[in-house]
DNA sequence: GAATTTTCTTGATAAATATCAAATAAGGCG
DNA sequence: CGCCTTATTTGATATTTATCAAGAAAATTC
């Protein structure tokens, strides 16, 4: 691991309070790893090996049932995933594969566990992290359960508008097929969502939206503190 | 507080560990209070200034928006609920209400925020709570984003017919109508999803539910251990 | 126990979403 | 560039789920 990477991974939120002789044990031990797109990193059902954090890239937690497919959330830097499986050393019950080329500190489980036994700050960051992670869910159940289809694709592109700066003009991070599985509709569908956005003043060209009228848009989507990550 | 109540509570998961003068500064200041059925205990958009938790009875957990409304889980005896609030110091996600007769301990937000502070203990039994609630609403969110609203009723079916002894008799332990809100749908959909199991044994008497043909609604429901709470 | 309220069910219909098939567009590669 | 693969869109249709309006059943009240 370089120095650099080492100094990267010092400031995760996660390690930031712990001892340094706590920090050198639990990540000796960890990978810091290049992976192509398209590589499973982990398995529902397989017991949780490692804990897992994104530094650079993106990665998708899904989950298979039935024969469907369902994607779960899409991680990226400084984001961990399935701690929740690592801390109870239980089944993944998510499956996560790379979406691009990603860079992915790999820490074995037994030494996380090891870890907040032993350091009372990590322990405590660890209950911001789950308490973090916990609440990302339960906003995304509220946002499944509570918005149609064409509700959740106008807060997602709110979301999208205030987390690139406000511009009016939005790249879209994923393709439309995985933005389609985010927001819990198939690609026609997500089509089809669209051209009913349009007359809210949503342009599409690709994979770059323009946001012509964020009034009758925000009139449309009703975004919600208590729902989505940022209030539009 | 009658000191049987006191014992119960000091047995609870998240204050087993616990140091004795921490449980005691924690609990001080708590109440243990009966509230009637229907009681409004805490609202969403609301700082969070108590833990609770369920000592009897039983609690709904919803969330409202765009004039819909969604129940997010049913809380019972010896859980807490909205601990990420508290952790967070953030607004409750979620409101909460009494369905039947309970009695319930609040614990100031601050008291919990204190007492992982100081008592490592609890530090990790307030992780493994956390974990546990994690993983239950990444189940139900899977259950909502994988099934039908059929196959979602009859695994609730096999699960409460483990938790209840697994006889082949049920009682319902909610109404109908919050049952249906429960598993997201409608209570007319729920009727026409109880008539859609009934070539697969299910008979329903009010709220007594006789499973006559387990092999074929297990085929039909296809439970899953990293769904459901219990594999039938 | 009759009246009243609430819950549950049923029927008819509408809306939302998925599926299947095909056409089009976009991107990568030789 | 032109071919080939993959992604996206469109159209037609089916399925799932919700809504609205009654009616039936159950529970509660007086």
């Amino acid at each position: 691991m370089r120095p650099n990477d080492l100094a990267e991974i010092r400031n995760l939120a996660l390690f930031e309070g712990m001892e340094e002789e706590n920090f050198s044990a639990a990540i000796q031990a960890a990978y810091l790893q290049n992976f192509p797109a398209q590589v499973l990193l982990a398995n529902e059902g397989d017991d949780a090996d490692f804990l897992f954090i994104v530094i650079d890239g993106c990665v998708e937690l899904f989950a298979l049932a039935n024969g469907r497919e369902a994607t779960m959330a899409m991680v990226g830097p400084a984001d961990s995933f399935i701690l929740a499986a690592v801390i109870k050393d239980a089944p993944y019950l998510m499956s996560a594969r790379t979406l691009e080329k990603s860079r992915i500190l790999m820490v074995p489980a037994q030494n996380i566990r090891n870890a907040f036994e032993k350091d009372s700050a990590f322990a405590r960051a660890t209950i911001e992290e789950l308490a973090d992670c916990y609440r990302i869910f339960i906003k995304e159940y509220k946002n499944l359960k509570l918005r149609t289809a064409v509700e959740r694709l106008a807060n997602r592109l709110l979301d999208y508008n205030s987390e690139q700066g406000k511009s009016g003009v939005i790249k879209l991070p994923h393709d439309k097929k995985r933005l389609a599985a985010l927001l819990g509709m198939t690609p026609e569908n997500l089509s089809r969502a669209f051209i009913t956005l349009k007359p809210y003043g949503v342009k599409v060209r690709g994979s770059e939206i323009t946001l012509n009228d964020m009034e009758g848009l925000i009139t449309l989507a009703k975004p919600n503190q208590l729902i989505d990550r940022v209030d539009g």
